[in-house]
DNA sequence: GTAATCCCTACTAAAAAAGTCGGGATTAAG
DNA sequence: CTTAATCCCGACTTTTTTAGTAGGGATTAC
């Protein structure tokens, strides 16, 4: 049970546009670039983002992508759902009536599930693309500029 | 993010076993029918849960699977990492040298990834399938035998 | 005017998920 | 010893999802 790309791709654009929060709108292209991302895959993406309100988005010449709001305002959870749908492990828990167990009273199975869904959805809501940014600077100083830089290159990326 | 049939149908086989530990072998064939599940495709999901150690058969009339040691020994997520693979977010924090990000170092996506990895796994290693039969037995006991037992012939089911 | 952008829809190839199918081996019971 | 109930095993198929690609239109700074 893995994520897609979509969320994976997704979390990285979001904590590269957070990097850069304030400086401007960023053109996807950069973004995809740093994250080793194809462009046309994360204009997808970024799509879906937008709509949900998590990055407006300014056309044209020095145009890019934005944070909507303050890195600390957005959670890893945020940009997640958007992308991935609800992450719940089966369908009778995703608060959708139709989907709902027809036992579901006195259904165990679906205590279990709702009980890795609150898990799931309690860290990813509980930490920011600031906590990450953070993160990244507490971390990052102890590695060389091209250490940081060079894995635009490789293959292996989280 | 939902998990495969595989592993929510094979919790609620493995729960199915717990609730009869200790009656000798169970026939696929009225597991697979109180679950409502096909049986040629939960033959599969036996077979998996056989080679980990998980149940154990007897052939010939008579025969059928049973847990491999007491409900109480066995936790959700052996049942679920045996049939869904270990459960991660990512890639790279699967424990596999070689799908390692080539950043883990410095890496902040991964650090996010392993949260939730780890949660996940938090909850599903402290449930076991008695907990589950004793929440069971706790709630079912409020309903009749025909509502417990009509579930087999529904779609919607956890 | 032009180049750099975002915007949108449609299409496609590959992989994974979800089963189905057919027959072989084993064993309890009559 | 025969039969029916089981587990066992591998191959096959269908459907859905994933992970993109492609191509062109609209907008705007310079």
């Amino acid at each position: 049970m893995i994520l897609s790309t979509r969320g994976r791709y997704g979390v990285r654009a979001a904590f590269e546009l957070a990097l850069q929060y304030g400086k401007g709108p960023i053109p996807l292209k950069s973004v995809a670039e740093r994250q080793n991302l194809s462009d046309p895959y994360l204009e997808q993406l970024m799509a879906v983002l937008r709509k949900d309100g998590l990055v407006s988005s300014v056309r044209g010449a020095q145009g890019g992508y934005m944070l909507s709001r303050h890195p600390s305002k957005i959670s890893v959870g945020d940009i997640l759902r958007s992308l991935e749908g609800p992450l719940a492990p089966a369908e009778c828990v995703l608060d959708d009536q139709d989907k709902e167990c027809i036992k579901a009273d006195y259904c165990v199975t679906r205590i279990l599930w709702e009980k890795i869904r609150d898990s799931i959805n309690n860290v990813i809501d509980s930490i920011s693309l600031q906590d990450m940014v953070d993160d990244y600077e507490r971390i990052a100083k102890d590695f060389t500029k091209e250490e940081r830089e060079n894995h635009g290159k490789a293959k292996n990326l989280c």
